[in-house]
DNA sequence: AAAACGCACGTTTACGATCACAGAAAATTG
DNA sequence: CAATTTTCTGTGATCGTAAACGTGCGTTTT
């Protein structure tokens, strides 16, 4: 194909004007029947597409929305990325992913997107881009931060309540007998991070136990992190006889460096994770971790961010998606 | 913000055309240097932000491209995306990114985002849509396939060489011993797996060992689909010493099926993977695998759509990417 | 029968930038 | 200093669609 027809050329095959062209296809009832299949019949036989470039123009409305996210290749984020971008499609919005590595420059080159009006709004997984956020509201972008949300709430937020994760973590731990429980921890710039430790130290006031200080150790929330952490929490005077990792990266970094000084999980140590990662259940052995839905949140915080677009308005809470612990092979009752 | 300013307020400001006002930005060297500060201070100081839907109309280019993935939970595909990403950005495009989960309705979608112009080019990485490649082509829609390649090689293509895949992990299995060695396929429907399964026939004819069609099982690529066609693999009268399969999620079910059965991986049963995703070195055995460079397999296919974009000429051949076998601890000499 | 209404459609312009063309100003040359 | 080139800038057309606005005509209302 060498030429593409215009609406023009669809007009003109079908003896009407433009605008009737136009409305003919995109506003079919507005149009007596037989114009609008004459218009049809004429789109058809010469290949007629729209160009949506011309029709976002005229409308100030691309259909597409940004989403920027942190990493990819980290086991957590692709569920939330298939629950946006399905719907996102299944609202008529294209995704446009920008991954931004914790990098500045990168996230000022995506900003430019959204302030140049190719995307309607942007999802921002990346809390830590805080004068990112900044800037996406001075510039009235319709904004949803997910999970980590360094902006505070005063975005629209769709997110986890990590507190509540620490709560379940030590309840289920206490539950099972443990009295002396570590955690290893995300990255210390993280709000998540900060907030699973409020609410691990919180819960274990709570529990009647008391959290020496050393029982905390970053992990970084990836595997050798983990495995690192560990190694510390062993090397103590009493090592603790549970361990609630911020996520289950960490916690099967943590599981790995338990086997290699001969510990056995759950017999030996409990290990508790965070996410629930498909590798969670394969894993070896299974792992207890707090269930996180991360394809519903992804549902969520589209159709958020849809409504913001189409109303620009919202109710001033934030979201909080419901999660669960889910108990599998790595906890157990602590031995005597 | 409110009022957002255009091309022809900031030429307004200062005092030039807006046609000048578009070189000072744009192509400053066409433009007196008086002129240019007092076009670039006029944006500065209004807040300018070019309309790239406008410019896209004008230019006839949106600078962005079009990302076709069949699934993206699958801990295969996300490196990719993060090459394909990262050049992509490098480039001056934006990346769309669509899931077709296979599903022809999706696809077809996703079609009309390049039909109408509202991307450049598109990546597929999806070879079962022969179809929507076909159409691809009719509507001269510059694309590129990766890996899977069912339209043939009629398109740019980006790809390994999948009877080596089969012939390194038969060289590294033969070398240590092993005679009889069974293959877990994947989905029949895929040339990859057709294409591995004849390479692997070939290559085990060459060393002279003999392949019972038994021997070869589909897996369906998947972790459950390995661990059950493990298992009637051990339920044959001779079992075989060592096992190819096709990815790394179906070696990972099949190691798993064997210790259902007492056995130990690799002592009394070699397996191999393919893909080597992050998980293969953690895991317990770390995994012996043919390693791709998914990474860098994105920036190529990144690399090759943009010249063909600017360009629209390449040289017929398609790009093949270099693999090796990377040796951890799933393979050993068979017993005796 | 006159007034009021509403449907279907055409005319025209807006959307916001870029580019070809041509003209004006400045710089260079003999 | 006139002639020529070079540099710079404005005019107006263009990209393809959507929508505001207006028109003609048939139908209903009183």
């Amino acid at each position: 194909m060498t030429y593409r027809p215009t609406l023009s050329d669809v007009a003109k095959m079908a003896g009407v004007s433009v605008a009737t062209a136009s409305r003919a296809l995109s506003n079919p009832d507005l149009v007596a029947e037989s114009t609008r299949t004459a218009v049809r019949d004429a789109a058809n036989s010469c290949g007629y597409q729209i160009n949506l470039v011309a029709r976002s123009l005229r409308k100030q409305r691309t259909n597409s929305i940004l989403v920027l996210i942190p990493e990819i290749d980290n086991q957590f984020y692709p569920t939330i990325i298939k629950g946006l971008e399905q719907r996102a499609h299944n609202l008529g919005y294209s995704m446009i992913l920008g991954l931004t590595s914790n990098n500045l420059l990168r996230e000022n080159s995506y900003l430019e997107i959204v302030n140049s009006r190719r995307a309607d709004g942007m999802i921002v997984l990346d809390g830590g881009l805080d004068n990112l956020i900044e800037r996406g509201i001075k510039f009235n972008v319709p904004t949803v931060q997910v999970l980590e949300c360094l902006g505070g709430e005063s975005l629209p937020t769709v997110r986890i309540d990590d507190r509540q994760v620490a709560a379940l973590v030590v309840e289920h731990l206490v539950g099972l007998g443990h009295r002396r429980i570590a955690h290893i921890s995300g990255s210390s710039n993280s709000l998540v991070a900060t907030e699973r430790i409020a609410g691990f130290q919180h819960a274990m006031a709570a529990a009647g136990c008391h959290v020496h200080s050393e029982l905390i150790v970053n992990g970084g929330y990836t595997h050798d992190g983990g495995a690192a952490a560990m190694l510390r929490l062993l090397d103590m005077n009493e090592p603790p006889t549970a361990v609630f990792c911020a996520n289950d990266a960490s916690a099967m970094g943590a599981i790995r460096a338990c086997r290699t000084r001969g510990l056995r999980v759950p017999q030996d140590v409990s290990i508790v994770g965070v996410d629930d990662i498909d590798e969670a259940a394969t894993n070896d052995p299974p792992l207890t971790t707090i269930h996180q839905p991360r394809y519903e949140i992804g549902v969520m915080a589209m159709d958020l961010l849809a409504g913001l677009i189409e109303t620009s308005n919202w109710k001033q809470k934030p979201v909080l998606v419901p999660i669960n612990l889910i108990e599998r092979g790595s906890t157990a009752p602590p031995r005597h």
